[in-house]
DNA sequence: CTGTGTGAAGGCTTTCACAGCC
DNA sequence: GGCTGTGAAAGCCTTCACACAG
């Protein structure tokens, strides 16, 4: 409820809560208090607890919460955001490895295409779905309703297949490429630049 | 200087502009304005200019920035954090795709080993470095001094795993595991949870 | 006149302090 | 007594407005 209201940093927390909330359900655990939830997930108790006064309240004082219902709560705020077909576009190193990885899959993201410029060269053998050439891209997206795309291409084409994958429908893009993307502001963008995360931690190393 | 006082974000930041910088320089184009480079980070140029004055002040007035100079002041300032050894552990699907991605050893970070339970099942063949058993890892870690690692094993492991690697003397790790690791002070994580971002992603979908 | 440097203002998050409920 | 819910305070970061230099 009142979606548009949740501060960007809450709703990522809302995806580790859920995770966290997901695994103890499984193990039969049926309360839990905020500061145990936030120890798990490495932030403050009055942190979370805001966090989830954002969408309602639904604590019991003196006991915490209960794991069953926060999960169906956590659930319905995130529910439109899984289960969504996604492509893949650059089916190198990191693209055709990334196509293998199942924590994908697991957490209700299935890569149902993958593209690129040279459809037959993807690597570690045995892809179950099938790599195909750039211009395909566009009728497929818009037969498939797809909305997410993951860019592993390198940088000096990100910015192109970028404007292609905008040109074709895609809404919403996880940017593996080294160049920061311009987009239009429709289309949202995430980035994660593996390399700029090592030089990062190195930063703070002693 | 006076690293100390520079903003977590900042520092990110940082990483971005020198990239950039660094192509321009390749590209031999010798001065730049905070609007141009801004623009090609993503962000304000009001932010930008902030972000460099907080380690000095090396822009023209009217001018712009000297590529040169910025990027060996840029570099000087972020030199601890690159040419770091860094170790992997968790062999599997992603790690073993992390262990051939070009993007780190392009950026200054090497792999120098890869540490598993089942030293044999690294995929995708043909590997530059060995994977060695875990037994091996806390004296690899002191042997080469590194401080680094990147943890790619299951959530289920992860802090098991993790506390080896803080009593082996590692002191940043970026973690691929979907739990959030409980670490000492002195130990640093930045987190890359693919799913989630994904997650994220398709919460701001239409 | 262009484009940087920067104190001050503004905005966004986090944390505190404590009221409220079981 | 224990733990959640929350307005207010604090902290952090970004943006503005404009002084200043070339």
């Amino acid at each position: 409820m009142a979606k548009f209201v949740i501060p960007r940093k809450t709703v990522y927390r809302l995806s580790l809560y859920f995770r966290i909330v997901e695994r103890l359900f499984q193990n039969r655990i049926d309360t839990v208090s905020s500061a145990a939830l936030a120890k798990a997930a490495g932030v403050k108790p009055t942190q979370l607890r805001k966090d989830l006064t954002y969408f309602g309240q639904f604590g019991t004082r003196g006991l915490g919460y209960k794991v069953e219902s926060l999960e169906r709560q956590l659930a319905s705020v995130l529910r439109t955001a899984r289960f969504q077909p996604v492509i893949l576009v650059g089916a190198g190193n990191l693209g055709s490895a990334l196509i293998h990885y199942d924590g994908f899959a697991k957490e209700g993201f299935e890569i149902v295409a993958a593209f690129d410029i040279r459809p037959g060269r993807a690597k570690g053998g045995h892809l179950k779905i099938s790599i195909l050439p750039m211009d395909r891209l566009k009728s497929f997206v818009s037969e498939h309703s797809v909305k997410l795309a993951i860019l592993t291409v390198p940088g000096t084409s990100a910015q192109v297949v970028t404007n292609a994958l905008v040109e074709a429908g895609i809404q919403a893009i996880l940017n593996f490429s080294t160049i920061i993307l311009q987009v239009p502001s429709n289309v949202v963008v995430n980035n994660v630049n593996l390399a700029i995360e090592l030089e990062n931690l190195s930063y703070f190393i002693t």
